[in-house]
DNA sequence: AATGAATGAGCGTTCATTCAT
DNA sequence: TATGAATGAACGCTCATTCAT
């Protein structure tokens, strides 16, 4: 995590390094950002860089915290008591609120696909860790749950389908994350409806 | 693709070069890959690693290429003939094949995720070039002649269903394959009945 | 051109850095000149040298830069006002000062001269660009004032003529400056005089 | 010089060797040719290459010593035997079979070029040696012998003049060598005529 | 706290030459 | 005689990191 140097930095300039370092993060894998891209555009000192930050990883840590913050801000009352609330309106708000996030904050999102696109890299571990675990976990208890009051039938397999359901709504967000704003127009509320409408009602004719 | 002076070389010795590669390149991102580790680990010189390729990248399609022809095995007689073979049996074979050569094959199959996860970087668009988008073509034909006979409700969204089970196969294989070998033993054909079972029948409750 | 890095050099060694980089582009066409070489001999580090320039061809132009600089100062009030004297007198003077620059350094005349006689490669163009069709207009313009004045005889052709005295001054200087030092001590004056007699009784009008 | 082995050659295959050599060494100084090229263009391994030339300082002498035959062929009587002819004779000779040797040998001419004009090269002073110095001192008795005849005025300085003229005639057909095709047909005697006039005037007897 | 000069390992790539077959 | 695989030094250049000021 930054030191503290870099906390008593004004506002301005501190925002000044971010905005370069996502940047940077946005165009280039972990390993190819440049430091010295990213002091270039922040118009800082090498030696500065250094006394704000351990190194490269502590910096791209810091952004990642940065971006998991605002997401935070995204989760609705459905998500935060999801067994208050019906299964498949806390999966649709969960996924509502992943391409509102995507929409208003495509920087970050840019910067989370590269990072959650190379699980093999050392730094995924360290960062993501058992995060997606627990992911599954949840998702996992709010299908038992479903099941319990009837909404989901029964004869699934819970772990496999929570897997499913995860990586699903994940890869929803993030095709629809490489598309350009102007496909944006399109609606969300649409999208989302063809997506839950798949995951409700399965494609098979019945 | 390599030179002549890679197929002159004994068997045994260009086997050792194409593990070294796989080895190099099942854990790094082509950028980072280092030719000099390549070389290290399979005890050749650098002048000889640049008679038996261009360069870096003639090594890597190289890699990619072998995978393709492996992949190529274990195409079923229901996958060349789609429309001789109901829907369903076609989507299952599909699955089947990659999982069956994800557990085969995991290190190609790992080259291959890492490749597949990057669409930015240059060389996936002079590999995958416009592969993605004829493989949702092909997915939409095949819906929609399901659609014709019957063997799915006709009120989805095609374009879209074909991006989500395109999406689906290919995240249900990654998944397991970055499973390690134990779970495996769970068997295939169950893990595929799930899945199959899933995309059929959906999971709402009737 | 340097970078700030390089001008914020204490001088002592900012000179060392030039005299290697002479030393080396004395005895090497660019192509050949190696920055090992010089880096070694002027006793810093690979990154320091990126640090002072941008690559090799950074380095040599500032070179060239220098002795750009360097011979400004030999320019004569004839070479100035050329037209406000008369025709045999700048043309003297031009050799002169070319000849006292040749004397006075060497090291930069070899430069110059590896750059001249290699107007084939890409940074002749780069450098010289148009420099030499420029000089053969200005000979022509001051062949033609010197016709009307009656200086020079009128039947010569002037386009040619021009050409010829470029390259025989080129040569003139370029011949003695290869020559070691004891031949230098016959004196320019004599070595001058030679020169503009077979000039004049070449072209002076009778 | 090459080995008996590149002579047993069969006429055609030596050929395409110095085929190929010429190509290269027409658009690379020396140290930028690359054998490798030289050997591909040319179809022989590079263990034939050895096999007939020491290195490739033996191979470029060698395409020098087939220039220098060549340029033998067009040596005319007055060259032959220049005391029997007049001064202003020979020199008009000496020009003209240059100037038409490098019409009609582009290649070898643009190779003699980037030989000349690199005289700091170490293969410069192998191959051309004493060379320079013959050329004057024949000059320099050309010239004493035409004193004498009263060919040309006495009051010059024979050494000096000497090299002026080789120089001016050297620069004279370099210059030309690099015009195009089209430019030649303007007529070499014209040309010639001129450099002529320019010479006669500077040093002829009154 | 801020600077920026210094570092050297590492990168992908090219090269002329050797030598076993 | 002919081959072409093998070599390793050298190339220009980038990098994250250190440290004296």
């Amino acid at each position: 995590m930054p030191k503290d140097t870099f906390y008593n930095l004004p506002e301005e300039k501190r925002q000044k390094i971010i905005d370069a370092a996502m940047l940077e993060f946005e165009n280039n894998s972990f390993d190819s950002a440049s430091i010295n891209q990213i002091i270039s555009s922040a118009q800082i000192s090498k030696g500065s860089f250094y006394q704000y930050f351990d190194d490269k990883k502590d910096l791209y840590k810091h952004i990642i915290e940065l971006m998991i913050q605002k997401k935070m801000t995204y989760i609705t009352p459905a998500m935060q008591n999801p067994f208050a609330h019906g299964f498949f309106e806390v999966i649709r708000d969960m996924n509502q609120s992943g391409l509102e996030f995507a929409k208003n904050h495509p920087r970050f999102t840019k910067i989370g696909n590269l990072l959650l696109r190379n699980p093999s890299h050392p730094i995924y571990l360290e960062i993501i860790s058992g995060g997606q675990e627990q992911a599954y976990k949840a998702y996992e208890m709010l299908l038992n749950r479903a099941i319990e009051t009837g909404e989901v039938r029964s004869n699934i397999d819970v772990a496999f389908t929570a897997k499913m359901i995860f990586k699903l709504s994940s890869e929803f967000i993030l095709e629809e994350s490489d598309l350009t704003a102007e496909n944006w127009t399109e609606g969300l509320a649409e999208l989302l409806n063809k997506f839950m409408s798949l995951l409700e009602n399965g494609i098979k004719a019945k």
